[in-house]
DNA sequence: TGGGTCCAATGC
DNA sequence: CATTGGACCCAG
């Protein structure tokens, strides 16, 4: 008898299975999760594939099969993808699949209450409340109950130890709740309707036998690009995720929904999400940020009347478990999450939105460099799913995209309730007149003051967290620089610290220079949102102000709790980061000041353009979403910029256009690809001397330029130096392909030296 | 020479 | 990733 062997593939940084003989008790299938020996210890692996071996050779044996647990066919193909794409080890890309474990902090078990039926031997008004409550035999959470009955929980615990409630183990507070689709909501307007039908079309999963369990059938053999040759030689050629994708007609592939801010397009997505229900697929919508969902899952429940599954890296311990075990078991139908819910088990999926879709938040930029909304558009193809990308200022690349019909596009040009886009205006700073260290321009200062005595709200937006990103000392010029990277310490006043914005290294703000010693002459050069809340706090001191940036003390919670204030009108002025410019909704918001346009456009980075006029056309679109119109004002320095002059002109199309066209000129993304490698190293000399030799054997073929090595712009990050080397290569091109036989021709790494694959890097630091 | 630390190679 | 064993270093 032959025995079997199964290929193991473990999620290690390896880029191969490892093989096992297969104990014949043991019924395996491709896809199981098994326990297996490795060196001295036991780990997890999946089994990749499974053939006959006549001996069996000596190998070991697999010790047994995690029940429960298997990865279906797709999602093993999206890891194969994946890996293929990114050049990164299976494994590696097989971890962010697996994420096993995470042996959390087990869950308070939760105790409930109800009503024994016993007459308390004592009545007081507080008692007669909760009584009337519980009366109905209901089993209640204890702080539930105190808060219907409106009284402290000292009132139900006395009843408690009374005998007139009696305890009841509660099980775990679900994680998410089945969403309904007939939930009563407010209706949509005529455009948002004609774009939800539109949505609508696209979805695979068919209208009929809806019912659980009657899966979809799964696509065809080749879904993707790449899913190829086991050799992998070329598999990934040419077409980057992007392509393959569906026709611009009928069900399925992808579909871009531009609106613009204000237009309404989550509450278009939620009608598509909410007929997947009908259907009976699973949708899961990716958001760039999580800790701004709050307000979301809110929006969420208003319309489902139930909360979502929320899935990101603050999830742990069981609920982790138990959500995978949903969305396994399809009894999960929507999840929401940040890029890692890509790699969840679905069971059916029947869509994906991708929310945002141009965020850089996307792009995971360290292990495994993938972009979540490219990889999405791999998933759905692979699930036989439809994929709408959602986005009031859409990339360049899924823009193309849509132009050359590649993806479908739905179009929302108006804003919701016939609501007027804001009037955004230049200040153009080289006329203004302002004091050293201040950077309020006196008409901003006027704008200020005339929304807040009309009882409306400003927020003023300056895209730097801190006090001030440049400390230096009077007297000898010391700068303040980040010990592990080449960065400035930035001021943190209120926490007393100087810190790095990169590794996180923090020191306490020094009395004396600690260079030349002399004491008390510190000065701090620019500003930070916390600096412009001085200034602000100073020109206008009757004035409620809150600042908004990721650092804020006390965490999520409270930041949640800060930004809800905001929407209910308890502040007058906001400063804030970027954090403000996404997904929130204020009401009472009229007026928006950018501080300082400018910042970011003079990085030298290609995407540097595109990042900043999608920035600030989603900040000014914050203006104006209530009742009263709104408008903007945009402090600048280069007014002239093409940059600004489309955000002021209103014209997104001409910037568009221009970009385009420039990328195409350039021969840069989408029109060619591009690759890093970073090479590190402790020391900058063995890291340069790497990045030679590399250079040295590139052999770059016709339709392939590769540049440097030079130092990156970032040369120091985390105590380790980095030299890039940029690929550059025609559209057609197999890059990965060519990376690959690079990497292998050049010398291996040794010492310190790493060498890190990014294709399609987003960000050039 | 023993005992300690550090880090690159290894795992089927 | 977790383990390991070899390289290197130091004190006595």
């Amino acid at each position: 008898m032959t025995a079997a062997i199964a290929d193991v593939l473990i999620p290690l940084a390896l880029d191969t299975a490892y093989s096992y003989a297969v104990p014949a008790e043991l019924a395996l299938a491709e896809g199981d999760v098994v326990q297996i020996p490795l060196g001295p210890r036991e780990t997890v692996g999946v089994v990749w594939s499974l053939r006959e071996g006549g001996s069996g050779g000596n190998l070991r044996r697999v010790s047994g099969k995690i029940a429960d647990e298997a990865l279906s066919p797709a999602l093993r193909r999206l890891v194969e993808w994946i890996a293929r794409y990114t050049l990164a080890p299976k494994g590696s890309a097989l971890a962010m699949a697996l994420r096993l474990p995470e042996e959390g902090r087990s869950e308070t078990a939760r105790i409930g209450v109800r009503a024994t039926g016993m007459p308390p031997s004592r009545m007081t008004p507080a008692r007669a409340k909760v009584v009337a409550v519980a009366a109905d035999g209901a089993v209640r959470g204890k702080r539930a109950l105190s808060l219907e009955a409106g009284v402290s929980a000292s009132v139900v615990d006395g009843l408690v130890d009374d005998g007139v409630l009696e305890t009841v183990a509660l099980g775990p507070d679900p994680v998410a709740e089945p969403p309904d689709p007939e939930h009563p909501h407010s209706p949509l307007s005529a455009a948002q309707g004609e774009a939800a039908r539109a949505l609508i079309a696209t979805l695979t999963a068919p209208v009929a036998g809806g019912v659980p369990g009657t899966a979809t059938p799964p696509a065809g053999d080749a879904p993707a690009p790449g899913a190829g040759s086991a050799s992998g030689a070329g598999s990934a050629s040419g077409a980057g995720p992007a392509s393959g994708a569906g026709p611009a007609s009928g069900a399925g592939g992808v579909t871009l929904l531009e609106g613009v801010t204000g237009s309404g397009k989550t509450e278009v997505y939620f009608e598509v999400v909410a007929e997947a229900v009908r259907r009976g697929v699973q949708s899961l919508v990716l958001m760039p940020e999580i800790a701004l969902t709050a307000q979301f899952l809110d929006r969420f429940a208003a319309r489902f009347g139930a909360r979502p599954a929320a899935w990101h890296s603050g999830v742990g311990g069981r609920r982790r478990e138990r959500i995978r075990a949903g969305v396994a078991s399809g009894e999960i139908g929507v999840v929401v999450g940040a890029r890692s819910a890509l790699f969840l088990p679905f069971r059916r999926l029947g869509l994906i939105v991708v929310d945002e879709e141009h965020e850089g938040a996307y792009k995971q930029d360290d292990g495994v460099c993938y972009h979540a909304r490219d990889m999405a558009v791999v998933r759905a193809k692979l699930e036989n799913a439809a994929i709408v990308l959602a986005s009031a200022t859409p990339s360049i690349e899924t823009r193309v995209n849509a132009e050359r019909g590649r993806y479908r596009r739905v179009l929302l040009p108006e804003r919701f309730g016939g609501r007027r886009l804001p009037e955004i205006r230049a200040i153009d700073m080289r006329h203004e007149k302002i004091p050293r260290g201040r950077y309020l321009s006196p008409s901003l200062v006027t704008a200020i003051g005339e929304t807040n005595r009309a009882g409306e709200q400003a927020l003023l937006f300056l895209n730097r967290r801190g006090y001030a990103p440049l400390t230096l000392c009077r007297a000898c010029g010391h700068r303040y620089q980040c010990p592990n990277c080449s960065t400035w310490l930035v001021e943190h006043r209120f926490r007393r610290a100087l810190v790095c914005h990169h590794c996180g290294h923090a020191e306490r703000r020094p009395e004396a220079c600690t260079s030349c010693g002399t004491f008390d002459n510190l000065t701090a050069c620019g500003p930070g949102v916390e600096r412009i809340a001085e200034e602000v706090a100073a020109t206008f001191p009757d004035r409620r102000v809150i600042v908004l940036s990721s650092d804020f003390p006390g965490g999520a919670e409270r930041l949640r709790a800060e930004l809800q204030t905001v929407a209910e009108g308890g502040c007058d002025i906001v400063v804030g980061t970027q954090l403000v410019a996404k997904g929130h909704n204020f009401p009472h918001l009229t007026l928006v000041g950018v501080l300082d346009a400018d910042i970011g456009l003079t990085s030298g980075d290609p995407r540097a353009a595109e990042r900043t006029f999608q920035l600030l056309q989603q900040v000014t679109g914050r203006a104006g979403r209530g009742e009263r119109p709104g408008r903007a004002l945009v402090q600048t320095y280069q007014p002239e910029h093409p940059v600004i002059a489309a955000l002021i002109s209103g014209e997104a199309e001409r910037f568009y256009a221009e970009e385009t066209a420039a990328r195409e000129v350039a021969g840069l993304p989408p029109f060619g690809r591009l690759a890093a490698l970073i090479v590190s190293a402790a020391d900058r000399e063995a890291a340069e001397a790497h990045g030679r030799a590399l250079a040295q054997v590139a052999e770059p073929p016709p339709g392939v330029m590769v540049l440097g090595p030079a130092e990156a712009p970032l040369a120091l990050v985390r105590g380790r130096h980095r030299f890039r080397l940029l690929v550059k290569t025609e559209r057609e091109v197999d890059l990965q392909g060519y990376l690959r036989a690079w990497l292998a021709r050049g010398p291996k790494a040794r010492g310190s030296v790493r060498v890190g694959i990014d294709v399609d890097p987003q960000s050039f630091l």
